[in-house]
DNA sequence: ACTAGCGGGACGCCCCGTTCCT
DNA sequence: AGGAACGGGGCGTCCCGCTAGT
């Protein structure tokens, strides 16, 4: 009943993790469920069983993959750091170095999705709104605590500071995606370490 | 004869505007040309007479609307103006106003096209790129002129400086067009401000 | 799980029956996926569910349809009679019974595509050469066996004859096709059954 | 006023031309008007001028072009013929030369447009069974004429015998077509010339 | 007589997401 | 979970006629 059950859970993750990477190379609405099976084993019936229909797969994709990521990339390491600042810079600097790995820039995967669904459908604007927010909230948080533990200025306005800091980074993912340029990364990842630099006490 | 090819300039004139506007609500993609057809009166014959398949259309739309966007809303007015802080900020500012003035926010034209297009297909990554590369080059142009007229402060890195904002605006639209939230808009606008003021000199 | 497999292979053969008869009747490159979904009560998706394409389809109308009507009428037969001579007179004057009796004489499905389309594709070629030979390779065995037999002459070419035969089998029913004209048929039933009798021993 | 006409007569003749060999490749059905037009240096305007449409341009190519070549290989030589066994046999090989020289059989013009379009189409129905009879016709009167030369067998049945010729040839020139085998032309050459031979005199 | 270009529709093939039945 | 069937478009192509000019 147990292995039943993961076996279950396994095929579901299978299909999320291959609807994930679709919907990342394609984007939604050109991502294809014949495409997704083949990157599985799985056949149409599996996929159907999980999910009524696309729309559902690519709402669990932002739920269950890509806000974790979000969750993994800033919300853990900014609740644990002592210096939002630096930990900011260093994990920019961390995605930088993965992308700029990638025999292609594709982006990032929360915004390739807000930009290309938001409009069009009321789901997709919920939940890549819901992520973003998460995300700006965590640099506000962060930021007020570094208020506190004397590393971040008492004149930085946290919230707005924070929407500042997510536009510039994927303003920076975007560009550098666009032009195919690593040394837009890695400017983008200089300029943005001077700015935090510039929010920190003396 | 000149009757007739102003009579088909202009057919083709309303092809190119019916698809931006078809490409910019749904995406390349996702652009059906019928779709693009009921925008106009016109049928299958007029579009597959003066573009051989979508994607030339595509090409088109970005050669010619698009960058004539870019050119009209920044390089005219940065190539008269005496001060480009401020006018980077006044164009940012009418920008603003338009997208908060629409029914729905749709974001940059630019940036979705490049988004979507730019990891798929190298027509799309080279004209995006190009046009992005105008916009930061003419932001660079603006500045060092702002240096030489004693209104930039000489310290400025140029060229980083001119990422750093189309990243900026670029980003701020990315989000204001996810959450569908005006006050990223104003708030964006803000520290923008903000931003362009510190770099003056004095 | 059986009565699945029955109702595909079902539908399966209703394409290629009703494929037979569309391309029958307006030749492989004017017959219509649409027609053909007509001639059944299916719908599109069933057929290129079976078929990647139309291509395809026809080359299955070969393989399947047609080279099975040439081993009922010819080979089988054949393979059994004691006198062939008689067997070709009598299978070729019930194929003219058949063809009188159709409002309208539509030739040899084989001869129809091997012409059509033996010239513009390897598939195709390759397709209705093997069927012809298969009918020519028939005709001569035959031709052999008869002489073992005492009912063919020694001194008949069995294998010129055998193309001779399907030759002028090809031509009479092209020339009536052509003509509409029934009194052409019976003419070539003649005429062959008088040739056939010259080749007899004694 | 006369130049004017030839080079009209001109034009004519060359889309008479290229529409031939258009249909000879493809298909009537699949011929298109375009492809007719890459072949001559003309435009649709041309076309359209001599011809209101596609049909009636396939009709002249029977008319005018088609019917000429039967004239030209058989009406003619037979007209002034003293022994038409010889002469048909010289004629059939020399038509298998031309064949064979060919880097692509495409079989009989005649019988392919017969073939394709008789069964669809009245007014080519019409004219390929005009222009078969024709040519049946000239070989029974050829034959007749041998027999009051004494070059003919008395018994020999002129017109039944002039549609078997007819159909042989037809059906020599459609096998080889489909096997692309050039010994299929010679077999067919020898065996005709035997044939022939048998109607002769002592 | 003919050019040149434009536009109108209809339709072809193919593919997609989805449903239904096992 | 498997896979056959469904029906709706998508893009592209074709044939044809029109207008204006030479």
């Amino acid at each position: 009943m147990e292995s039943v059950r993961r076996v279950a859970e396994n095929t579901r993750t299978k299909l999320l993790q291959a609807g994930f990477e679709e919907i990342y190379v394609r984007g939604f609405q050109a991502a294809s469920v014949s495409n997704i099976l083949k990157r599985t084993s799985l056949t149409r019936g599996a996929f159907f069983h999980h999910f009524p229909d696309k729309q559902t797969l690519g709402y669990a994709v932002l739920d269950e993959v890509i806000e974790e990521m979000i969750r993994v990339q800033w919300v853990v390491p900014l609740s644990t750091s002592t210096d939002p600042l630096s930990t900011i810079a260093e994990e920019f600097e961390k995605g930088v170095q993965y992308l700029a790995a990638q025999p292609v820039n594709l982006g990032c995967p929360l915004n390739n999705l807000a930009q290309e669904m938001s409009a069009l459908d009321q789901g997709f604007h919920e939940r890549t709104s819901r992520i973003f927010e998460l995300w700006v909230e965590t640099y506000a948080s962060a930021l007020e605590g570094g208020k506190i533990a004397g590393v971040v200025r008492a004149d930085v306005p946290a919230s707005a500071t924070g929407l500042f800091l997510v536009a510039q980074i994927e303003g920076v993912l975007s560009l550098a995606k666009t032009t195919r340029d690593a040394s837009v990364l890695r400017s983008g990842s200089t300029t943005l370490k001077t700015f935090l630099e510039s929010l920190r006490c003396e």
